[in-house]
DNA sequence: AACATGATTCGCT
DNA sequence: GCGAATCATGTTG
């Protein structure tokens, strides 16, 4: 998979993030980098991060959207049916269409022989990439730390949480 | 032990 | 555009 759309979470120092408090579920954050993040989000889906370290600071990058290149037939079934655009459209069908759950909890993405997913090392081409205010969060929404690939159809649309801070 | 809330999504208007 | 669904986690008593 491509990955088109990510957010960026400021560990101890970012108030939106998980890491901003230490709580057992956050625990992940603060150990070593490349590892995954999962956590469950609404009682219903799984959102999935890669924590960024090394240090002990607990940030870590939410992947919010991308494309599908690879394993089109699994994702589509995992998905029920939905457009080939939006099979990981946002964060929680980004997880559901890599099939990532809890199970997947710290997972060493740069290990090869670590079952489940992992992350791919090269990036041919550097597309055009921009930086906005962040989706979702009631806190520090506007520290333009959502980056995505400009002009993709599978970036999710800009959603601003309505306990944020106008804007 | 109880209460409030969320790094969301989908369906209806 | 708006609101319900849904439950684990975090916070408070």
């Amino acid at each position: 998979m491509r990955i088109t759309e990510v957010e960026a979470y400021g560990g101890m120092e970012d108030p939106a993030s998980h890491a901003y408090t230490w709580t057992p579920r956050s625990e992940i954050m603060y150990g070593p980098a490349y590892r995954l993040y999962v956590y469950r989000s609404y009682g219903i889906h799984f959102c999935a991060n890669v924590v960024t370290g090394p240090n002990e600071i607990g940030a870590a990058v939410l992947l919010r959207a991308g494309e599908v290149v690879d394993g089109l037939d699994v994702a589509r079934a995992r998905r029920g049916g939905a457009k080939d655009v939006q099979l990981a459209r946002g964060p929680g069908n980004l997880a559901q269409a890599l099939g990532i759950t809890l199970a997947d909890l710290d997972t060493d993405l740069l290990d090869p022989e670590a079952p489940g997913v992992r992350l791919g090392p090269e990036v041919r081409r550097r597309p055009p990439v921009v930086a906005g205010p962040r989706v979702g969060v009631s806190k520090a929404a506007d520290v333009p730390w959502r980056f995505w690939v400009e002009g993709d159809p599978t970036v999710s649309a800009y959603r601003r949480s309505p306990r944020a801070a106008p804007g």
